[in-house]
DNA sequence: CCTCGTTGCTTGAGTGCATCAAGGATCATT
DNA sequence: AATGATCCTTGATGCACTCAAGCAACGAGG
Protein backbone atom coordinates (compact mmCIF):
# COMPACT_ATOMS: atom_id res chain seq x y z
CA UNK A 1 0.00 0.00 0.00
CA UNK A 2 1.84 3.24 -1.16
CA UNK A 3 1.68 5.79 2.09
CA UNK A 4 -0.87 8.61 2.10
CA UNK A 5 0.18 11.91 0.64
CA UNK A 6 -0.91 14.06 3.16
CA UNK A 7 -2.28 15.41 5.63
CA UNK A 8 -0.04 18.14 6.76
CA UNK A 9 -1.99 19.65 9.66
CA UNK A 10 -4.99 20.92 7.06
CA UNK A 11 -6.03 24.49 8.06
CA UNK A 12 -9.84 24.19 7.00
CA UNK A 13 -12.36 21.26 6.98
CA UNK A 14 -12.69 21.30 3.44
CA UNK A 15 -8.65 20.67 2.53
CA UNK A 16 -9.05 17.99 5.80
CA UNK A 17 -12.06 16.18 3.28
CA UNK A 18 -9.89 16.66 0.37
CA UNK A 19 -7.21 14.80 1.98
CA UNK A 20 -9.45 12.08 2.64
CA UNK A 21 -10.90 11.34 -0.88
CA UNK A 22 -7.69 11.32 -2.53
CA UNK A 23 -6.81 8.99 0.53
CA UNK A 24 -8.81 6.54 -0.30
CA UNK A 25 -9.26 7.25 -3.91
CA UNK A 26 -5.23 6.49 -4.32
CA UNK A 27 -6.30 3.50 -2.02
CA UNK A 28 -9.23 2.22 -3.89
CA UNK A 29 -7.34 2.59 -7.25
CA UNK A 30 -4.69 0.13 -5.38
CA UNK A 31 -6.96 -2.21 -4.20
CA UNK A 32 -8.87 -2.45 -7.45
CA UNK A 33 -5.60 -3.43 -9.21
CA UNK A 34 -4.42 -5.63 -6.94
CA UNK A 35 -7.57 -8.10 -6.92
CA UNK A 36 -6.54 -8.41 -11.01
CA UNK A 37 -2.83 -8.80 -9.78
CA UNK A 38 -2.51 -5.82 -11.02
CA UNK A 39 -0.02 -2.54 -9.78
CA UNK A 40 -1.41 0.63 -9.95
CA UNK A 41 0.52 1.74 -13.21
CA UNK A 42 -0.02 -1.26 -14.91
CA UNK A 43 -3.42 -1.12 -14.86
CA UNK A 44 -2.98 2.83 -15.25
CA UNK A 45 -1.01 1.77 -18.85
CA UNK A 46 -3.65 -0.94 -19.88
CA UNK A 47 -6.70 1.67 -19.32
CA UNK A 48 -4.89 3.76 -21.63
CA UNK A 49 -5.03 1.83 -24.88
CA UNK A 50 -8.55 1.45 -26.03
CA UNK A 51 -6.77 2.23 -29.17
CA UNK A 52 -3.13 1.32 -30.60
CA UNK A 53 -0.21 3.94 -29.40
CA UNK A 54 3.37 4.52 -29.68
CA UNK A 55 5.36 4.05 -26.69
CA UNK A 56 6.49 7.84 -26.92
CA UNK A 57 2.69 9.07 -27.07
CA UNK A 58 1.95 6.63 -23.86
CA UNK A 59 5.23 8.57 -21.84
CA UNK A 60 3.73 11.99 -22.93
CA UNK A 61 0.09 11.64 -21.91
CA UNK A 62 1.31 9.62 -18.61
CA UNK A 63 4.10 12.54 -17.87
CA UNK A 64 6.90 10.16 -17.60
CA UNK A 65 10.22 8.76 -19.35
CA UNK A 66 9.66 6.53 -22.10
CA UNK A 67 12.23 4.04 -20.81
CA UNK A 68 9.09 3.75 -17.72
CA UNK A 69 6.79 3.14 -20.37
CA UNK A 70 9.26 0.67 -22.10
CA UNK A 71 9.16 -1.81 -18.69
CA UNK A 72 5.72 -1.50 -17.31
CA UNK A 73 4.94 -2.31 -21.15
CA UNK A 74 7.08 -5.48 -20.87
CA UNK A 75 5.41 -7.15 -17.98
CA UNK A 76 1.98 -6.26 -19.29
CA UNK A 77 3.32 -8.00 -22.55
CA UNK A 78 4.66 -10.97 -20.53
CA UNK A 79 1.19 -11.20 -18.58
CA UNK A 80 -0.30 -11.84 -22.16
CA UNK A 81 -2.37 -8.50 -22.09
CA UNK A 82 -0.73 -6.03 -24.41
CA UNK A 83 0.95 -6.71 -27.67
CA UNK A 84 3.53 -4.52 -29.32
CA UNK A 85 3.82 -4.34 -32.89
CA UNK A 86 5.94 -2.71 -35.79
CA UNK A 87 4.47 0.63 -36.60
CA UNK A 88 3.97 0.14 -40.65
CA UNK A 89 4.40 4.30 -41.19
CA UNK A 90 7.56 4.26 -39.17
CA UNK A 91 9.73 1.31 -38.32
CA UNK A 92 11.51 3.02 -35.22
CA UNK A 93 7.76 3.06 -33.68
CA UNK A 94 6.33 0.14 -32.07
CA UNK A 95 2.68 0.44 -31.91
CA UNK A 96 1.33 -1.13 -28.33
CA UNK A 97 -2.41 -2.23 -27.94
CA UNK A 98 -4.55 -4.76 -25.52
CA UNK A 99 -4.80 -8.37 -26.50
CA UNK A 100 -8.01 -9.86 -25.94
CA UNK A 101 -7.10 -11.15 -22.70
CA UNK A 102 -6.31 -7.37 -22.25
CA UNK A 103 -9.41 -6.23 -22.90
CA UNK A 104 -10.86 -8.70 -20.32
CA UNK A 105 -8.73 -7.51 -17.55
CA UNK A 106 -9.20 -4.06 -18.17
CA UNK A 107 -12.95 -4.66 -18.14
CA UNK A 108 -12.69 -6.81 -14.95
CA UNK A 109 -10.95 -3.66 -13.42
CA UNK A 110 -13.18 -1.26 -14.62
CA UNK A 111 -15.74 -2.83 -12.49
CA UNK A 112 -13.80 -4.05 -9.90
CA UNK A 113 -12.68 0.04 -9.27
CA UNK A 114 -16.08 0.87 -7.81
CA UNK A 115 -14.86 3.51 -5.77
CA UNK A 116 -15.75 6.81 -7.61
CA UNK A 117 -19.04 5.40 -9.36
CA UNK A 118 -20.09 4.34 -5.65
CA UNK A 119 -19.16 8.27 -4.45
CA UNK A 120 -20.67 9.64 -6.70
CA UNK A 121 -23.61 7.39 -6.91
CA UNK A 122 -24.42 8.27 -3.35
CA UNK A 123 -25.23 12.17 -4.35
CA UNK A 124 -28.73 13.21 -6.40
CA UNK A 125 -28.03 14.22 -9.54
CA UNK A 126 -28.27 17.71 -8.61
CA UNK A 127 -26.20 17.20 -5.84
CA UNK A 128 -23.71 15.90 -8.45
CA UNK A 129 -23.49 19.20 -10.96
CA UNK A 130 -22.93 21.19 -7.85
CA UNK A 131 -20.01 18.85 -6.59
CA UNK A 132 -18.73 19.24 -10.56
CA UNK A 133 -19.28 22.76 -10.51
CA UNK A 134 -17.66 23.47 -7.14
CA UNK A 135 -14.15 21.37 -8.17
CA UNK A 136 -14.31 22.76 -11.09
CA UNK A 137 -13.99 25.97 -10.04
CA UNK A 138 -11.62 24.64 -7.03
CA UNK A 139 -9.09 23.38 -9.79
CA UNK A 140 -8.97 26.88 -10.87
CA UNK B 1 6.48 11.21 -11.60
CA UNK B 2 4.09 8.72 -10.45
CA UNK B 3 1.47 7.48 -13.06
CA UNK B 4 -1.79 8.80 -12.57
CA UNK B 5 -4.84 6.49 -10.97
CA UNK B 6 -7.06 6.71 -13.73
CA UNK B 7 -9.13 7.27 -15.63
CA UNK B 8 -10.72 4.19 -16.26
CA UNK B 9 -13.71 5.19 -18.72
CA UNK B 10 -15.56 7.56 -16.96
CA UNK B 11 -19.31 7.77 -16.94
CA UNK B 12 -20.11 10.56 -15.28
CA UNK B 13 -18.93 14.77 -15.49
CA UNK B 14 -18.84 14.69 -11.58
CA UNK B 15 -16.62 11.11 -11.96
CA UNK B 16 -13.96 12.51 -14.43
CA UNK B 17 -13.65 15.86 -12.20
CA UNK B 18 -12.69 13.53 -9.17
CA UNK B 19 -9.91 11.73 -10.90
CA UNK B 20 -8.57 15.28 -12.26
CA UNK B 21 -8.24 16.40 -8.31
CA UNK B 22 -6.94 13.52 -7.40
CA UNK B 23 -4.38 13.45 -9.97
CA UNK B 24 -3.69 17.26 -9.39
CA UNK B 25 -3.39 16.81 -6.33
CA UNK B 26 -1.11 13.68 -6.25
CA UNK B 27 0.99 15.49 -8.38
CA UNK B 28 1.42 18.49 -6.37
CA UNK B 29 2.30 16.65 -3.75
CA UNK B 30 5.10 15.06 -5.21
CA UNK B 31 6.30 18.00 -6.33
CA UNK B 32 6.35 20.13 -3.18
CA UNK B 33 8.88 16.89 -1.98
CA UNK B 34 10.73 17.46 -5.12
CA UNK B 35 11.21 20.89 -3.98
CA UNK B 36 12.66 19.83 -0.50
CA UNK B 37 14.47 16.87 -2.42
CA UNK B 38 11.93 14.64 -0.18
CA UNK B 39 9.95 11.73 -1.87
CA UNK B 40 6.63 11.55 -0.96
CA UNK B 41 6.92 8.73 1.37
CA UNK B 42 9.63 10.66 2.92
CA UNK B 43 7.07 14.10 3.23
CA UNK B 44 4.13 12.14 4.53
CA UNK B 45 5.85 10.28 7.57
CA UNK B 46 8.11 13.68 7.86
CA UNK B 47 4.54 14.99 8.50
CA UNK B 48 3.46 12.68 11.03
CA UNK B 49 5.84 13.21 13.28
CA UNK B 50 4.74 16.25 15.51
CA UNK B 51 4.58 14.07 18.63
CA UNK B 52 7.19 11.08 18.85
CA UNK B 53 5.93 7.98 18.40
CA UNK B 54 7.34 4.29 18.12
CA UNK B 55 7.72 2.65 14.61
CA UNK B 56 4.75 0.39 14.56
CA UNK B 57 2.70 3.42 15.72
CA UNK B 58 3.33 4.93 12.93
CA UNK B 59 3.12 1.47 10.07
CA UNK B 60 0.16 1.20 11.46
CA UNK B 61 -0.91 4.39 11.02
CA UNK B 62 0.17 4.61 7.41
CA UNK B 63 -1.28 1.06 6.70
CA UNK B 64 2.06 -0.66 5.77
CA UNK B 65 4.96 -3.05 6.60
CA UNK B 66 6.78 -2.25 9.69
CA UNK B 67 9.94 -2.90 7.77
CA UNK B 68 9.13 0.23 5.52
CA UNK B 69 9.01 2.75 7.96
CA UNK B 70 12.21 1.06 8.86
CA UNK B 71 13.83 1.97 5.77
CA UNK B 72 12.09 5.67 5.22
CA UNK B 73 13.29 6.55 8.74
CA UNK B 74 16.91 5.30 7.93
CA UNK B 75 16.96 7.51 5.49
CA UNK B 76 15.41 10.59 6.83
CA UNK B 77 17.71 10.32 9.85
CA UNK B 78 20.74 9.86 7.44
CA UNK B 79 19.37 12.97 6.51
CA UNK B 80 19.23 14.43 9.79
CA UNK B 81 15.68 15.20 9.64
CA UNK B 82 14.46 12.61 12.23
CA UNK B 83 16.35 10.99 15.38
CA UNK B 84 15.56 7.15 17.01
CA UNK B 85 15.60 7.09 20.62
CA UNK B 86 14.89 4.30 22.82
CA UNK B 87 12.03 4.31 24.71
CA UNK B 88 12.45 4.28 28.32
CA UNK B 89 8.89 2.52 29.34
CA UNK B 90 9.86 -0.33 26.31
CA UNK B 91 13.46 -1.16 25.69
CA UNK B 92 12.30 -3.47 22.37
CA UNK B 93 10.97 0.01 20.79
CA UNK B 94 11.95 2.82 19.77
CA UNK B 95 10.51 6.44 19.26
CA UNK B 96 10.98 8.68 16.45
CA UNK B 97 11.05 12.31 16.56
CA UNK B 98 12.00 15.58 14.16
CA UNK B 99 14.99 17.29 14.55
CA UNK B 100 15.33 21.26 14.69
CA UNK B 101 16.05 20.61 11.07
CA UNK B 102 13.18 18.17 10.21
CA UNK B 103 10.95 20.63 11.65
CA UNK B 104 11.89 23.38 9.49
CA UNK B 105 11.62 21.11 6.34
CA UNK B 106 8.23 20.12 7.06
CA UNK B 107 7.48 23.36 7.68
CA UNK B 108 8.95 24.12 4.33
CA UNK B 109 6.89 21.33 2.77
CA UNK B 110 3.69 22.77 4.25
CA UNK B 111 4.43 26.13 3.07
CA UNK B 112 5.21 24.23 -0.40
CA UNK B 113 1.99 21.93 -1.15
CA UNK B 114 -0.23 25.10 -1.74
CA UNK B 115 -2.50 23.02 -3.70
CA UNK B 116 -5.54 21.87 -1.16
CA UNK B 117 -5.03 25.53 0.34
CA UNK B 118 -5.25 27.19 -2.51
CA UNK B 119 -7.96 25.34 -4.45
CA UNK B 120 -10.07 25.27 -1.36
CA UNK B 121 -9.58 29.55 -1.13
CA UNK B 122 -11.26 29.60 -4.69
CA UNK B 123 -14.36 29.10 -3.32
CA UNK B 124 -16.19 31.32 -0.66
CA UNK B 125 -17.05 30.40 2.39
CA UNK B 126 -19.98 29.01 2.04
CA UNK B 127 -19.01 27.43 -0.82
CA UNK B 128 -16.28 25.65 1.46
CA UNK B 129 -18.91 24.15 3.56
CA UNK B 130 -21.31 23.11 0.39
CA UNK B 131 -18.15 20.88 -1.17
CA UNK B 132 -17.43 19.76 2.41
CA UNK B 133 -20.77 18.19 3.13
CA UNK B 134 -20.98 16.99 -0.64
CA UNK B 135 -17.79 14.78 -0.33
CA UNK B 136 -18.77 14.15 3.14
CA UNK B 137 -21.89 12.57 1.61
CA UNK B 138 -20.18 11.41 -1.28
CA UNK B 139 -17.03 9.32 0.71
CA UNK B 140 -20.29 7.72 2.91
C1' DC C 1 12.88 -17.20 39.26
C1' DC C 2 12.31 -19.38 34.42
C1' DT C 3 10.31 -20.92 30.51
C1' DC C 4 7.26 -19.55 26.70
C1' DG C 5 4.51 -17.13 23.67
C1' DT C 6 4.12 -12.34 22.12
C1' DT C 7 5.56 -7.92 20.72
C1' DG C 8 8.70 -4.27 18.42
C1' DC C 9 11.82 -3.62 15.40
C1' DT C 10 15.53 -4.73 11.97
C1' DT C 11 17.73 -7.37 8.19
C1' DG C 12 17.83 -9.60 3.87
C1' DA C 13 16.01 -10.88 -0.41
C1' DG C 14 13.06 -9.93 -4.14
C1' DT C 15 9.91 -7.06 -7.17
C1' DG C 16 8.39 -3.00 -9.28
C1' DC C 17 8.41 2.00 -10.33
C1' DA C 18 11.02 5.89 -11.68
C1' DT C 19 14.82 8.57 -13.71
C1' DC C 20 19.08 9.34 -16.22
C1' DA C 21 22.73 8.33 -19.58
C1' DA C 22 23.96 5.95 -23.58
C1' DG C 23 23.24 3.61 -27.71
C1' DG C 24 21.13 1.48 -32.11
C1' DA C 25 17.95 1.94 -35.67
C1' DT C 26 15.26 4.67 -38.57
C1' DC C 27 13.56 8.93 -40.41
C1' DA C 28 13.73 13.45 -42.74
C1' DT C 29 16.32 17.04 -44.74
C1' DT C 30 19.69 18.79 -47.14
C1' DA D 1 24.82 10.21 -49.20
C1' DA D 2 25.58 12.77 -44.78
C1' DT D 3 23.66 14.77 -40.74
C1' DG D 4 20.84 15.61 -37.08
C1' DA D 5 16.60 14.48 -34.95
C1' DT D 6 13.30 10.99 -33.36
C1' DC D 7 11.69 6.41 -31.33
C1' DC D 8 12.64 3.16 -28.47
C1' DT D 9 15.52 0.02 -25.60
C1' DT D 10 19.34 -1.12 -22.28
C1' DG D 11 21.89 -0.54 -18.23
C1' DA D 12 22.65 1.37 -13.90
C1' DT D 13 20.89 3.35 -9.74
C1' DG D 14 17.71 4.67 -5.97
C1' DC D 15 13.58 4.30 -3.50
C1' DA D 16 9.09 2.11 -2.03
C1' DC D 17 6.98 -1.95 -0.84
C1' DT D 18 6.32 -6.81 0.78
C1' DC D 19 7.46 -11.11 2.92
C1' DA D 20 10.22 -14.28 5.73
C1' DA D 21 13.41 -14.68 9.31
C1' DG D 22 15.58 -13.28 13.30
C1' DC D 23 16.91 -10.90 17.74
C1' DA D 24 15.89 -8.66 21.90
C1' DA D 25 12.85 -7.51 25.32
C1' DC D 26 8.29 -7.88 27.47
C1' DG D 27 4.64 -10.33 30.15
C1' DA D 28 2.13 -14.08 32.11
C1' DG D 29 1.87 -18.74 34.20
C1' DG D 30 4.21 -22.48 36.48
Amino acid sequence: MALPNGPVTTSSEAEAVLFDLVDVYDRAYEAAAAELSLSPAQACVLGRLDERRGMGALAEELGCDASNITQIVVRLEALGLVAREPDPRDRRARLVGRTPRGDEVNKRFAAAFTFARTAVGRLSPDEQDQLTALLRKALG
